[in-house]
DNA sequence: AAGCAGATGAGAATGATTCGCAAGTGAGAA
DNA sequence: TTCTCACTTGCGAATCATTCTCATCTGCTT
């Protein structure tokens, strides 16, 4: 249950955490903006406010529950924490985005990193490009 | 002569272009804020608005004379396009920057965009951790 | 049931970036 | 050189996403 998660991480269990846990937990799309959660919440009839979402969502972070990607040209997504890392790569014309987990070059990070001094504590990594005319569904042709 | 690149991208040569332009060229720092830039012609006694800083940048950017990143946790910072290309690994402890390159993730990426069928067109990657503490130079302890 | 630290909603405040527009200025034409 | 005009610029207003303020509310503990 999500009540667990939160207990777990240290965080009071409240109504508006438990609607965007569950939001993220059951939403079809993996990555939300802060916007998104909010609407989709309040569409569904919550009473709920942005800044909650936004702090909310600080916190889920913090406890390492969700992470955020900033992809260029657009707003700050979340997703949850589920399942080994990946990085992603996004169509520009569609915005679809596709994860993808490389060990390879996991692995030649950790070593450049080491090379440059560094002890390597995170990462980000996305690719940009279009994706196939058959699965694009970007607006104009 | 920086009017050539000016030209030679198609951009009308004005004074205020020249003006950032070579403040890219001549600063130590390679990795600069729109602010940034802004403050120090305004000191250099330059009469130039920050909203045309922005402009050319855009312009700049579109041109290819520069590229934009966009650190976590920091503002956008612009660096001139010069050299080949290189990624970044940040100390999130004093925000040294320091860049590499390495054809093994390079090359990879490459295949991993057409494995899952997109046409790669752009990537940014970033490393973040903490530099050694002889080099670091954190404010605190 | 009572008490309190932590949480929340609403709206104001921020900070970065973009817009709108009147005035200014390159660069080719005359 | 001067003329023209589309392109530029400075400035302030406007956006947009995100954060802050604060009075009110709500989970837990006792
Ligand atoms: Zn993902
Ligand atoms: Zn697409
Ligand atoms: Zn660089
Ligand atoms: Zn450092």
């Amino acid at each position: 249950m999500e009540s667990e998660e939160l207990r777990n991480v240290g965080l009071k269990v409240t109504t508006p955490r438990l609607k965007i846990l569950s939001l993220l937990e059951s939403s079809k799309a993996k990555h939300m903006t802060a916007e998104t959660i909010y609407r989709q919440l309040s569409e569904g009839g919550e009473v709920i406010g942005l800044a909650t979402v936004y702090r909310a969502l600080a916190q889920f972070e913090a406890a390492g529950l969700i992470t955020r990607h900033q992809f260029e040209g657009g707003q700050t997504v979340f997703e949850l924490e589920r399942g080994p890392h990946h990085d992603h790569i996004v169509c520009v014309r569609c915005g679809r985005v596709e994860e993808f987990y490389d060990k390879v070059i996991e692995d030649r990070q950790r070593e450049i990193a080491e090379k440059l001094g560094f002890t390597l504590s995170d990462h980000a990594l996305t690719l940009y490009g279009e994706c196939s005319n058959g699965t694009c569904t970007a607006k104009n042709g």
